[in-house]
DNA sequence: CGGGCTCTTGAGAGCTCTCAAAATCGGTGG
DNA sequence: CCACCGATTTTGAGAGCTCTCAAGAGCCCG
């Protein structure tokens, strides 16, 4: 569960090469030469930047399926692995154009701009609402929901504090829509209230 | 200045027809076909969504040199001219991943990102002093900045109402950051102060 | 000159943040 | 198995920022 997964000898170098991540271990760092994207295999990614005063924001939570880290010229973002995490690793250099490659590009732009809406003109229990449920599309079960970063990674991507995120779970856990097994473990009760909310 | 520029007969279809549209007019609709994607020569666009509820949300601006509405099956945002506006439209099946193209979409992946760090993590000020200086770079000199949009607009794009970004113009002025000739005519008085705010 | 739209300004309410402290969780060592 | 420690999460109280509602000012155009 550790360092460089080496491909067998003789295999080529674009179909990429598997590496391993421990808890809140770093990928790669802003502003560094962008030499390679990534796919996830397991765990989960966290990107994310540090402004000049200490405030933290998480663009993105990247999940299995998920491929990032194609940007221009240097790295915008921190990357970071939230849990252990695998990756598929390949070089810029052999980012093809594909219709794949195409594909994910579109849809790492509409994610984005859809965190953007939601940041823009949600309420805290909007933006709770919609993030429960976008960690439910990708979960294996729909209902039970296992968290795997802290209040604190939650509220640096919902642009909120850990004490707004934590009091909007409560309510949200109050009206019954979800319960709260542990601080980690949901249930969310009433996903049809759920996406009305947060549309 | 208005209906279909006719493209020379012969001329293949790939390189695109030129289209003008004037200001408020509809370029393209949220949940239709995204059948073609355009490049800005003239004027300015805005992407915009409509909630249920009848907030608006302005999630781009596009200004000559832009290329947008690469994305996956439908649109996700309608597109309207800000002001008169002339494009160049291209078949998304033309779409062929070029080089030029996969650096478009990165530099789209790149600004929405970045807009939506503005949306999480900066105040009324912050967002402001961002937006002015992203105006800047585009504009043709870089202290005289001439507003297409209205403040609505403005609101709509950084997730404020109108009396807030009247209000956070009219600080800046008394701060003597800018200078509001007329509501649609800024002068940038002190780029590096708002640079400090806005980072 | 009048009408409609845009922009500005004011006052109060509401939501989220800040600061502070208590409660809970998870891992470690006895 | 239990006690302890640090980190995480929850809860409370008050401040601050932005929104809402309302009205006045400015501008364009017929």
């Amino acid at each position: 569960m550790k360092g460089v997964a080496q491909r067998p000898p003789g295999a080529p170098s674009a179909i990429g090469v598997v590496r391993y991540f421990t808890s809140g271990q770093c990928i790669f760092s802003e502003d560094n030469p962008a030499a390679h994207f990534m796919l996830v295999v397991g765990g989960l990614v966290r990107s994310c930047s540090i402004f000049a005063d200490g405030r933290r924001f998480i663009g993105a939570f990247y999940a299995p399926g998920d491929i990032f880290g194609f940007e221009p010229g240097t790295y915008r973002a921190t990357a970071e692995a939230v849990c252990e995490t695998s990756l598929v690793v390949y070089h810029t250099a052999d980012l093809t154009g594909s219709r794949q490659m195409m594909d994910s590009m579109m849809h790492r732009i509409d994610q984005s701009c859809a965190h953007a809406r939601r940041l823009g003109r949600f309420s805290a229990i909007e933006r709770l609402a919609s993030f429960l449920l976008e960690c439910s599309d990708r979960a294996p079960q729909r209902q039970m929901l296992t968290l795997e970063m802290t209040r604190q990674d939650i509220a640096d991507y919902l642009g909120l504090t850990v004490e707004t995120v934590s009091r909007s779970l409560q309510q949200l856990c109050r009206e019954g829509l979800i319960d709260i097994i542990s601080p980690r473990q949901l249930v969310l009760c009433d996903i049809a209230t759920l996406r009305a909310i947060s549309l």
